[in-house]
DNA sequence: TCCTTTACCAACCGGTGGTCGGTATGTAGA
DNA sequence: TCTACATACCGACCACCGGTTGGTAAAGGA
């Protein structure tokens, strides 16, 4: 037995509003996810979250079995997102195969475009060991998310005899990889914007999509120029919003500099 | 002021054997490396490597300034032999730079087979939360040391006129990542083998291999079947090898089952 | 022999993820 | 309207982990 005593666990100023289960789900979701971005993974505590909510502890705990489930949760979000981007692209698409590719892989990379302050983060965070996990998992589910996508795509185009490809599960992982490839040169290039180099930095992004294109032509047996990834004025733009955003603020405190 | 009293630190029973410091060093890593294949990272406190090398938390925090350079002395360990096994393949051997990518190759893969072991744990462990860190760690010290390698290997061969590739930093990313795709293919060949089917699994294993080959081909603008990455003899030896292992013991507590 | 350095130790600490007994707010049936 | 049960929620508490600290003894040079 523990010795509780008389205390009054639930005073009536301190107990908080009574919520329908799912929206405060999503509300714990909507703050852990927002300090996860800003500051990573092993540097946001259940503390911070609960506080960032307005929720106690323990009922943190009723709605999440573990830490981890938040991670889950937003994973998930990032994923379904990127699902749904794929899907419609797809879907609104029309004309031959590689029209369909085109129309795709500018929407998924609009969709990216979307998600900078999350790529300015992981960028930022990549190296710091926190993040590792965070980052892994979304690369991992986005990846698992678009595969598919991509698969039927290339599929299609070989079964019109639009494309003509040695291995398609093989060009489809290559795809993948470059696109996760391609953050290196997103943030050479958002830095670059930052530092008031706005035309060398849409040279280097368009110049990395114009390759992805030559290199995905040569992988689907295509012409050269008909995957068409160059659009300086859009990567412009892209930039441009980029660099607009600000910062998510960090953590004050900082238990132990190393 | 802290209380410590008249209390015996180095009790003459208790005090271990004074080490050289790189032995003491690396019969830590070695505990470390053990415990972290077994078990993954997070799962594996400080008190069990301590406990596994023999030493004590003190001792533990002079060799080491953190549990994270643990990390680092591993992932480096790996970085360092794939390093030296990709330069020597590369030094070794001699003919044009179709030859000489091939040979290397063929090592890297050699490489990669004596690493079974930390294949199947990582095959194991990729799901499991606690391992993200260590399995992403490890792929990206070794993509980033064996990176400059294969980028040297694709600039000479299209010094040589051996080689016609549209972007060369983009085909080195997609070797890459095929590298690293093909790990799902050798577990799935492991686990047949495991189950009896060397049969079946060796002609998993070397028909992704033989894809690879061709799309390397064309990435590389060689005519079929110049990268020579089909050897079914050699992989059913290292399959053959890879089921005789044991595996690492698991911990025995388990805190709390979730 | 003395002194400095170094390899090592045990106790301790702040903080973190997770648990537990208990309380208030619904809501369904009598 | 009263009662009974499920559920949203609370906050004190706990085990334990990574890391710090003050101190000890062996090694090694002068």
């Amino acid at each position: 037995m523990r010795k509780v005593g008389t205390v009054e666990h639930g005073s009536d100023t301190s107990r908080r509003q009574r919520m329908a289960p799912e929206a405060r789900r999503a509300a714990i979701l909507d703050a852990a996810q927002t300090l996860f971005f800003a500051r990573g993974w092993d540097a946001v505590t259940i503390a911070d979250v609960i506080e960032s909510a307005g929720i106690s502890k323990g009922g943190f705990y009723h709605h999440f079995a573990a830490k981890e489930d938040l991670l889950d949760g937003v994973v998930d979000r990032f994923t379904r997102e990127a699902v749904a981007s794929a899907e419609a692209a797809r879907a609104t698409s029309s004309g031959d195969a590689l029209v369909r590719l085109n129309a795709f892989l500018a929407g998924a990379i609009r969709w990216k475009a979307k998600q900078v302050p999350t790529t300015r983060f992981v960028l930022d965070a990549l190296r710091r060991p926190g993040n590792d996990m965070l980052f892994h998992r979304i690369q991992a589910a986005s990846a698992a998310a678009v595969r598919p996508v991509l698969e039927g795509m290339v599929a299609d185009g070989i079964a019109e005899g639009r494309f003509d490809v040695p291995a398609a599960d093989l060009v489809v992982e290559a795809i993948l990889a470059l696109s996760q490839g391609r953050r290196n040169v997103v943030e050479a290039a958002i830095r670059a914007t930052e530092a008031g180099d706005l035309d060398g930095a849409t040279a280097t992004l368009d110049g990395r999509m114009a390759a992805e294109g030559a290199f995905m032509d040569r992988m689907l047996g295509l012409p050269p120029g008909s995957v068409a990834l160059s659009n300086p004025e859009e990567y412009r733009r892209m930039l441009r919003a980029s660099a607009r955003r600000e910062d998510i603020p960090r953590r004050a405190r900082c238990p132990q500099a190393r």
